[in-house]
DNA sequence: CGCTTCTATCGTAGATTGACGATTAACGAT
DNA sequence: ATCGTTAATCGTCAATCTACGATAGAAGCG
């Protein structure tokens, strides 16, 4: 593949024209946590619950536990949620300023921010 | 593949449990639409232009014809924008209501809402 | 120490994405 | 009718996603 525009790892491109606006690599970013229902369903489970043991997720879920494991990275790296090692179970929550910045983002998206 | 857990074309599962949030979708789809920087870009374009003729959003990209047509086409389906058939040309705006209806979704989402 | 529990990671399979060039389709103009 | 322009679609390829079972690691228990 060749390289891509920014945004870790998305397709980039050869010829390049408009500078490309600082937030969009953030906005994509953010936005692709959440870019899945289940990714969606946890993150509610969490701000619902305010934090959640991982095997509770797992349970409330349709989906394998190796699965949901999967999805919990990509909202950690995304930085939808973090997690905290509690003895031999871990312990998610929501991230302070995710939603923040993400509807932050979305403003500036929305009102036509100059680049 | 096994079929979704709802969202368009999304994996989905056999053991299901927790009734899925009616949000979730609705709101993985529109995430899902701005989750490429690529067509953050282009919907930054065009809130920033109000409209913009599909070559002009073309121009402005680092990107091939056929990709942009490509994430013109997403943007599409996940209701961010429409396009507007003038002569030989198309000419794209946001929607009305895809802002809207997505900040209303995360804020339902923060709100930790009963489902 | 051995066992159980909980979670992350590995490995794999099938589907989708995203990029591109080439082609097609739709219009307007000559 | 033909040509030129504009945009969507096709076909292809490499890379990524998502799902899963299986396995590995870590922590607590007996």
């Amino acid at each position: 593949m060749v390289d891509r525009i920014g945004f870790s790892k998305r397709p980039a491109s050869p010829r390049g024209r408009r500078v490309p606006a600082k937030g969009d690599d953030d906005l994509a970013s953010l936005a692709w946590g959440l870019a899945h229902p289940a990714r969606a369903a946890i993150l509610r489970l969490l701000l619902e619950r305010g934090e959640c043991i991982c095997g509770a997720i797992v349970d409330s879920m349709p989906l394998a536990q190796a699965t949901v494991s999967q999805h919990l990275k990509v909202l950690k790296e995304t930085g939808w949620i973090e997690g905290e090692i509690d003895g031999p179970r871990v312990c998610y929550c929501p991230t302070a300023d995710a939603m923040a910045r993400f509807k932050q983002l979305l403003q500036s998206l929305e009102s036509g921010e100059r680049r």
